[in-house]
DNA sequence: CAACGGCTTGGTAGCGCTGTCAATATCAGT
DNA sequence: ACTGATATTGACAGCGCTACCAAGCCGTTG
């Protein structure tokens, strides 16, 4: 014999089978569909499973079946807040559901995210999760061939792989200077951290409402790679004001750039908004309560990671969403720090 | 024949180990022992493999040895950035190991923890790490019996189920009690949300300490089972002033608090800290940068997390760590907002 | 020159579960 | 009573990989 079983005591399938009185078959499929059974065989192998304590090989049941019940979620950053939203509302559509969540982070790198892809591929993911629309062409060509499920989360654009869920960039950063330029701001600058993708389009938005209203100047614009922080916010606040002494508002890329903004003018004494207007990018839950309170973009994190993970729910329930891409747009929240210049 | 072969065109291992012109055997070896292959087949394996896109069937893989590499981890929250840290350490230590995470949020319910713990027994999991050492007892039956390294993070305490890392959230709330004291404070408040069993024991440490300076008060406590944020901190700490308007220092059970408190002390123009000292805890990275800074407890988060992962490697590679519950301590980060009185 | 031991390689038989299809039981309708 | 349709159940084989053991190969030793 080429291989002594080495398990004697374990439960399974096979033996609540045997307790119960019914073939491995039915057994198995009581876990499955219990719908289908008898309620006589149904009840019978319930008390069979729950008298042996047994608990389904999951590995065994994936190589039977094809398939997991598993769904991948790829994100960038575990720190960021912003994700911790979205993954909170992917856990929160999951739960009480079959499937599981397997995580991975990609570090804002795509080539890391191409070799995360493949490691799920090897574990024939129930569906995916991505960030952003920014994927190499292997990783295009990798996600086309899975068969199962993709939702690209975070922004939208052109071209899906098979279902989006986010929000213009552009469109927000846009609007956020246009709130400005509607309260008499002219001389707004533009902090910047980390870059990615998404960073780069708010970026654009900005330069395409400054540009439009006449006003842009390379100037205003400070931005690094760095990852983003409160205390990078005052660093890049002070390096703006350097370059640029004559500024009135700073839009910030996001919500920790904007409050190290604010103490920054703390430090220098700079009254906020009356010397100095600030709005920041993802309304985080801290922006209503600072003092003065913050002017941000909300963006609906939640709503993004719990309707994506709908989308895949749905998808493999047989009832694929009807539109593809969804736009789940944002809101200028205008507070104290950038009302209107007197 | 009961089933017909639904995959003509998927290479799984056998594909590799004709095209090299070994043994299918072989072909396994070299995925996972690759030292034990002559040099030629390791070359031959390895461009047959490349050539094809050969990709490991994990569920396979798992039925047949009997184990998987994923590490299982059960949380909280991810909402709160001290486990954000945590978890960057614990993917940090595994990155480039060929161990992946499976990560769980028990939204503090120790029910939901034990459910969690049944569903990862599934999975044969290779390793896991748990949060806080306060589980059910049905979860420390199932703990023991699981046969693979278990890490409690976040605390230490008697009777680790395996390993354990952390510190003591009791000497730490001491600990900043004592520095507030050793400031001149006598009035000192304490202001806690969701109180989780860490959050009681600091607690513990806020009362002992008080008690030995015979300055406890039950006034001076305000604590609510709401889940922590900044918006809370500023209402807490209104509550606070209401119970106790003679109050001279708060110690706020996260950072979160804290700065809620900083800014519900501007809203009603309180000097920090001439009339309010306040203290935070797990000193966030914001801590350093707000105006004035403010005084925190500074835990190890992301340490915690990496060493826990690295404890389960090294499990898992058969070299034991000496000591299997480790301190990794506190230190009180002193700052402006709790500067001594004059 | 036979015996030995270390290294590499291969054969065999499963790991525990489920897809497929066939068989049987049940029931309504004529 | 018989037919056909539907609900339930079971037999069989195999998903893709690896544990175990055995065999082959080689150089070394007494």
């Amino acid at each position: 014999m080429a291989r002594k079983r080495i398990t004697p005591g374990k439960i399974r399938l096979t033996e609540v089978a045997k307790l119960a009185g019914v073939s491995p078959i039915t057994a198995s499929r009581f876990f499955r569909n219990p719908e289908a059974l008898s309620v006589g065989k149904r009840a019978r192998v319930e008390s069979a499973a729950k008298e042996l304590g047994y608990v389904p090989n999951l590995a065994a049941r994936a190589l039977a079946s094809q398939r997991t019940e598993v769904i991948g979620v790829l994100i960038p950053s575990l720190t960021n807040n912003v994700f911790a939203d979205v993954l909170r509302g992917i856990y929160d559509a999951l739960d009480g559901s079959r499937y599981s969540i397997q995580l991975a982070n990609t570090r804002y790198s795509i080539l890391q995210e191409e070799r995360l892809l493949r490691l799920f591929l090897a574990q024939k993911p129930a569906g995916l999760i991505v960030t952003g629309i920014n994927q190499t062409a292997d990783s295009r060509v990798i996600m086309e061939s899975v068969d199962c499920p993709i939702v690209q989360i975070m922004e939208i654009g052109p071209a899906p792989v098979d279902m989006m869920i986010g929000f213009s960039h552009f469109d927000a950063g846009r609007a956020a200077i246009a709130h400005l330029l509607d309260q008499g701001y002219r001389r707004i600058g533009f902090l910047g951290a980390r870059m990615d993708p998404r960073v780069q389009r708010r970026l654009e938005g900005y330069r395409s409402a400054m540009t439009e209203a006449g006003l842009f100047d390379e100037r205003l614009i400070v931005t690094t790679a760095v990852p983003t922080s409160m205390t990078l916010g005052g660093t890049l606040f002070a390096d703006l004001l350097a370059k640029a002494p004559d500024i009135e508002a700073v839009f910030c890329v996001n919500d920790d750039l904007a409050l190290g903004a604010l103490f920054e003018c703390k430090r220098r004494h700079m009254v906020v908004p009356d010397q100095m207007a600030i709005v920041g990018f993802n309304d985080l839950e801290f922006m209503a309560s600072s003092v003065p309170t913050l002017t941000s973009v909300r963006t609906n994190r939640y709503e993004m990671g719990r309707n994506a993970a709908m989308m895949v729910l749905e998808t493999l329930a047989g009832r694929r969403p009807a539109e593809p891409v969804v736009d789940l747009g944002f809101s200028v929240m205008e507070r104290q720090s950038s009302t209107r210049r007197v």
